[in-house]
RNA sequence: GAGUUGUUAGCUCAGUCGGUAGAGCAACGCCCUUUUAAGGCGUGGGUCCAGGGUUCGAGCCCCUGACAACUCACCA
């Protein structure tokens, strides 16, 4: 190494060497095992002002900042609990050791063993210290003081989001406590989890169009999951009465702020229940996950919008919406006076359309205002094809659409199980499809329908939006903030 | 798929009317034993997203493309 290449203001190149200047001082920049440290917040809450003996402190992190005043530097190191001064003086560690000190760069993961004490600031900080290189760093970090804001780095470079923001940490760890919030809610009421095929022979249980592949021991084209709802009332067949799945569906749709096209997704099945079923299960599971992970029933989104999980969520039906949306003769209006009706409220609504999907028009524009957890009931048949019908009328279906801050996360059905019905309102749908680019994926499934005819309870049923359920209790505006690895565009080729 | 905006040093960002590319942090050198956005003095660092065009001259104007964000559409 030159004196040249020593020198230089490339900070790549420094970095690089410093890596051969570790070495030839008998050290390893990529260390070995640290497993002793505490957390720093650890040692912060744990440590005693007025204590006499020293108090021990191990610990490992990233180098954050450096400030370096000669004979002595002062070191920020952040761990996962949060960040620790280290205080590296000329006198303590040695003139050897404290050369060596004065090398290490932001960025470098190092270990500490020293002892604790409070400056004259008031910060907890290790002092006459041991310190191990565990990785040398070859890269300079994002800046301390802006971080990194460049959203697209961010998505594209995960890890150096998480070392710099905070608050992204944060979101993470909220969604991994939600996630397992979910499993531990269900699990203590006595629903079992079960894995199906991500990979399918027909790409069933929802509309949407698949990712295809290519199966080459069996020379056959399969298909990524849309839903697993297929699968799951195959095991209530089977006699599993309480079962559910969690875990990634794949639609090959457009991206938004509300679609990635790997998802993860919950869906329940109780035998013996029904819509009504589900309804008091996703309510308790939300409130639950709101108030684990969140500590409140209250999520603050903005200073205009807080969430309210707490108070009892409204169920209403969907004509009712309709009605005071539109007024209370709404459904027996003409055709041509619900047209003119729908215009006047600012929907899109023209002599194409039947009265059903006229109302769906409106429908539209009073969603978004639904902030406060709403269950929609009792929709109309022709939007939801398989779902069962009500009893007391055959124009509706018995389900519910959970809207939450104007957004639909959750439907829950009234499950069909008569496979003669089930088996017609299939072939209606895949004639609906025919020439589409749906086609391929509505094909009949005569293994679920093989399934039904052998009897399958009469069951509720659930789907949830795990990703949205993150955003909500999050307050994160887009899907991408809560999927650590979103797709992007490859940048390269 | 359409429209709008953005892409300048490792990071965060300026860049006037088209006239030799700027700051802070980071890096490098020197000083400094309680700093914490440490401080002081000094130094180096640029494919201005890519490719064309206009011009004596383009970071800036025009065209094409890439990627991203936002809005809308589509999709559930």
């Amino acid at each position: 190494m030159s004196d040249l290449e020593q020198n230089s203001t490339n900070e790549l190149v420094n970095r690089r060497n410093r890596v051969d200047m570790w070495r030839e001082n008998g050290i390893d920049p990529y260390g070995s095992r640290f497993d002793e440290a505490v957390p720093s917040a650890e040692l912060k809450a744990n440590f005693k002002d007025e204590c006499e003996e020293d108090q021990p402190a191990v610990v490992a992190g990233r180098v954050l900042t450096s400030r370096d005043m000669g004979k002595v530097v002062f070191v920020t190191i952040q761990d996962p609990s949060g960040t620790i001064q280290l205080f590296g003086q000329k006198n303590a560690l040695g003139e050897e050791q404290f050369k060596l000190f004065r090398k290490v760069d932001i960025g470098d993961i190092i270990g500490v063993t020293g002892k604790l004490f409070r400056t004259k600031k008031g910060e907890i900080t290790v002092r006459e210290f041991e310190f191990k290189m565990l990785s040398k760093s070859l890269k300079p970090m994002p800046e301390k003081w802006n971080g990194l804001k460049d959203i697209e780095i961010r998505y594209r470079n995960r890890y150096l989001d998480l070392i710099s923001n905070e608050e992204s940490r944060e979101i993470f760890r909220q969604r991994s406590a939600i996630i397992r919030e979910i499993r531990r809610f269900l699990e203590d009421k006595g629903y079992m989890e079960v894995e199906t095929p991500m990979m399918h022979p027909i790409a069933g249980g929802a509309a949407a169009r698949p990712f295809t592949t290519h199966y080459n021991a069996l020379d056959q084209k399969m298909y990524m999951r849309i839903a697993t709802e297929l699968y799951l009332k195959q095991l209530l067949v089977g006699g599993f009465e309480k079962v559910f799945e969690l875990n990634r569906n794949f639609r090959n749709e457009g991206v938004s702020k509300q679609h990635n096209p790997e998802f993860t997704a919950l869906e329940v099945y109780q035998a013996f229940g029904d819509c009504q079923t589900m309804m008091d299960l996703i309510e308790g599971m939300i409130r639950h996950c709101a108030q684990t992970v969140r500590g409140s029933l209250h999520i603050k989104h903005s200073d205009e919008k807080t969430l309210d999980f707490e108070s009892p969520w409204r169920r209403v039906e969907y004509s009712t919406l309709l009605k005071e949306k539109a007024g209370d003769n709404w459904f027996e209006l003409s055709k041509e006076e619900m047209i003119k009706k729908a215009q006047e409220l600012g929907a899109h609504a023209d002599d194409s359309m039947d009265e059903v999907q006229i109302g769906q028009e409106v429908y539209d524009l009073i969603e978004p205002t639904l902030i406060q957890p709403t269950f929609v009931t009792r929709l109309p048949r022709e939007l939801v094809p398989l779902a069962k019908r009500c009893t007391d009328d055959a124009a509706l279906v018995d389900v519910y659409e959970l809207v939450i801050d104007g957004k639909e996360i959750s439907p829950g059905y009234t499950e069909l199980n008569d496979p003669i019905d089930q088996r017609l309102r299939l072939e209606e749908q895949l004639k609906r499809t025919l020439g589409t680019e749906e086609e391929e994926s509505g094909k009949i499934d005569e293994q679920f329908l093989d399934a039904l005819e052998h009897g399958m309870p009469p069951a509720g049923g659930l789907g949830l939006g795990v990703d949205r359920l993150c955003m909500l209790l999050t307050g994160a505006p887009t899907i991408r903030d809560i999927i650590l690895f979103p797709q992007l565009k490859n940048k390269d080729q």
